[in-house]
DNA sequence: ATTTATTATATCAAATTTGAAATAATAGTC
DNA sequence: GACTATTATTTCAAATTTGATATAATAAAT
């Protein structure tokens, strides 16, 4: 049986998440912005930048885009010449999404930039409690997403 | 001087938080759906139903929804017959939102469900680590919100 | 009393996201 | 090899959000 005082807890918990959450995302979306891009572009160039060619589907994943959502996106990308698509050679249903040399480039001279901006929007925490931070977030999301794995199956 | 390793951890973090969001956030909105509304149309039902009527502006700062958004979403709740606009009697300018009977006996039947949904997301921490994962995350938005507001005033 | 600045809401077009097909390729089974 | 199920991407319309501008009311200053 779930006691009150504990749902009661983790509403609070998700209010309070929810506005700690938006109040950083402000900064991080003004700073995609100021460099000309909206969050999920800049997200896609991020990706591609660390994990290097993506599969349009993972794109899609990791960002919780919809399919039509990550079409409508790498369209804009490349018509800006940041990314082309790239057919797989194995799989003909697949295509990859690649940085272009212009789009390296950009994300490079950027995300320094960004990454200060976003080192301020974080500043009320030591190292210390940043770490204790993560460890908690990570946990929780861990959590929420098997059961939701678990949830999703049972359909 | 900004070390490196500690610009490096706060990136760290920000994905870590992302992440987690978005993972306890499918919950919510799946659970929000499930009801028959978007998260934005039940934030509004929510917020309407713990702290009374609102000022349409104050729902767009509350909410992060500009102007235009919150004209939006009323109407459509207003043409659902879940809220009704009452003009201010003193600020001819003002407007607030209120539940009507249909939207208060809505949120109510909603509520309890919607809250056990959501304590399940979040229930990887004991109450002792959320109460943690509380504070923390207040002292990191409270600074990230101050950080912004003195940015701003600073155009 | 006018003027000027600020605040609140609405309007509207453009950008973006969502969700439901449609299309095409692969994988597994018989 | 034909049949069925699954996976990947695109297409398209509808829903939603954004951003700029318009309208109206209040507040502040002269």
């Amino acid at each position: 049986m779930i006691k009150n005082g504990e749902i009661e807890q983790s509403m609070h918990l998700l209010r309070v998440l929810a506005r700690s959450y938006s109040s950083v995302s402000t900064h991080s979306f003004g700073s995609c912005k100021k460099f000309g891009f909206n969050p999920t572009e800049f997200a896609v160039l991020e990706l591609l930048y660390h994990k290097g060619p993506q599969k349009l589907n993972e794109i899609g994943s990791r960002l919780l885009l919809v399919s039509g959502g990550v079409t409508y996106v790498v369209d804009k990308m490349v018509a800006a010449g940041l990314v082309i698509r790239e057919p797989c050679q194995t799989d003909r249903r697949v295509i990859y999404a690649k940085l272009t040399e212009k789009g390296r480039r950009t994300i490079e001279e950027i995300a320094p930039k960004h990454a200060e901006n976003l080192h301020e929007a974080v500043s009320g925490l030591t190292p210390a409690e940043k770490e204790k931070l993560i460890d908690l977030l990570k946990k929780m999301g861990k959590e929420a997403e098997r059961k939701w794995k678990e949830k999703s199956s049972r359909i």
